[in-house]
DNA sequence: TTGTAAGCGTTATCAC
DNA sequence: GTGATAACGCTTACAA
């Protein structure tokens, strides 16, 4: 039952507490975060001068007295690809079931703005930090060593070994899927990767494709690589730019899901079976590249995985538990429509 | 220029700081908030002594002395809607630009859950909230009051006049697209509606669908709508049990685009073509639903405006500048192929 | 333009 | 178990 208050009533603070229960400030303090170390009687008392008052507590104070704010910053490319919002929702989602308040940054693939963000995200005190990638500005590891700031980096493992981090092996993922491609039979290859400028993960992914390619002799010309933005359309684009002049590819692996599903949505307008005359790849695999394109072959990444356990490792961190240094989450390649080249 | 500090170098502070540039604390902090307030040399002095020492602002600190913290706290359904991420970046876009720092938080459609997310923003100082939707748990509004919060309400507007909201009106949306299916001579309808339990919204999308159809005498049976999750895969289920049974619906008005995608891909699964068969209508209008499904009639909401707008009343309440108690933002209703029904 | 000093609302360390 | 009280690091009158 919650007392109503007259509008505008000024906000209690812990002392209004305090007198209300005839207890002092200090009893209040315990009660509220360790209330068994106060007599159960009193702590009733307590609670119902909180009720009454509709007492919330001032972090800030809070804060500066106890030096932790139980709060998490994650510092992300962005929002507006579903995939990283996976990932947000996932790590939100368990913080907040171990009381810690998420602090969400993203930086739109830009360095300096990431090196902005994250010195605010250390400003606001938080407790730990999630970063996306192995590259950052050096005044970032820096920040978050001078402040002794725990971390967790995500996506991507980092190969130096200095730094904690739960991902998977982009590069790796790239190699088996045109490894799977070639075993196949595909030689003509195209690729619409995305824009490796500040951006390890898709500069990752083309490099794995090349190696690939390379290991078996097969050769990637220039004019047979774009890079895009992760946009449908960009994706639609691509396509057309990859089919200019013979021979046409016969295998078209994406940067990502988005880009094979514009690549896609572009190979129906061109009037092409899909996988029939051409096959089309993808990364990440969202759901809806499961449901909308039935003849996409991706690797699927398990963002939301990653979320949980990069929230679990700092919180065992914050709560003084061993933790995996680092750990690499399996990735999956789904072939949901035969890919095999069309004959010649 | 940065300078390199030796290994967890003890973070500095503000009197650090101070003392190495030869000036008192109050300087400093002038320094670093209104720059013009101090003579030019004793700026650069500081600047370059924050410089050496790496120093970086405690939060916490400078909330309890200012009493601000330049956070907005926002409060979404979900981050897993990609609809949702959309405005939740847009808002953290804006008010970046701004200085301020976005809180996010979500509750996955439990009332209680976004009391309690509430009241953990209230508790980190947020100088300000964005709520979603007009119907909440009557201790939100409580605090918001309390503690004197400017908020805003969005994704819908306030019929009562008595909360700041931007936001569009969904009800009428709907009224709309269901006229315009009764004049191209539809009079066989179904919808799949997003759950309406603790979403005002879907809600407010089934009733205005209703209401249109009412209004022309038609009837719209029980077994004709179903209540889904906002998945894909609910909306090919959806479909399936829309269909059963004589006669078939030649309409079918999905609760959102995510809904009617999955409706479409089981309509190309059971080998109706869309539209010529059965037309598919939407809301909300993802990029996606434009290129992969051109066969799609929809509402299109301008959610990123959303986001943007509802920053910028904010922005303006804290300056203290005039700002419009309500806006309304047009939604478009976006054709793309005749849904016109087939001849009977 | 700059310095002094009194808070801001908690927590934590002591005694009791 | 509970109560004083000194921090916590910064801002902001007010004074100089």
């Amino acid at each position: 039952m919650s007392t109503h208050q007259g509008p505008g009533a000024k906000a209690a603070k812990l002392s209004d507490v305090a007198r209300l229960a005839r207890v002092s400030t200090a009893t209040v303090s315990r009660a509220l975060t360790c209330p068994d170390k106060v007599k159960p009687a009193t702590a009733a008392r307590i609670r119902q001068a909180v009720q009454t008052l509709g007492y919330v507590a001032h972090g800030a104070a809070r804060a500066l007295a106890s030096r932790r704010t139980r709060t998490i910053g994650a510092v992300i490319p962005t929002l507006d690809n579903a995939i990283f919002a996976n990932t947000a929702h996932a790590l939100q989602k368990t913080l907040d079931d171990a009381g810690y308040t998420l602090l969400l940054a993203s930086h739109e693939f830009d360095a300096d703005v990431e090196a902005r963000v994250t010195q605010a995200l250390v400003e606001r005190g938080v407790d730990g930090l999630v970063l996306l990638g192995t590259t950052h500005h050096p005044s970032v590891l820096r920040m978050l060593d001078t402040h002794q700031i725990p971390y967790v980096l995500t996506w991507a493992l980092d190969a130096s070994g200095r730094h904690p981090c739960v991902g998977f092996d982009s590069r790796d993922a790239a190699v088996r899927i045109t490894r799977h491609l070639i075993d196949l039979g595909h030689r003509e290859f195209a690729m619409i990767s995305g824009v490796t400028a500040g951006n390890e993960r898709a500069a990752a992914r083309l490099e794995g494709v090349r190696q690939a390619l390379a290991a078996r002799g097969i050769a990637l010309a220039p004019e047979r690589v774009v890079e895009k933005p992760y946009t449908l359309t960009a994706g639609r684009e691509g396509l057309r730019e990859v089919l200019r002049g013979p021979p046409r590819p016969t295998a078209v692996i994406c940067g990502n899901d988005v880009l094979a599903i514009g690549a896609l949505a572009e190979c129906h307008a061109q009037g092409f079976a899909v996988p029939l005359d051409i096959s089309v790849t993808g990364f990440d695999d969202l759901e809806i590249a499961a449901v909308v394109t039935p003849a996409l072959t991706t690797v699927h990444f398990p963002t939301a995985d990653l979320g949980t356990y990069a929230a679990q490792h700092l919180l065992a961190r914050l709560a003084g538990k061993p933790f995996a240094m680092r750990t690499e989450l399996p990735v999956e390649l789904v072939v949901r429509a035969s890919t095999a080249p069309p004959a010649a």
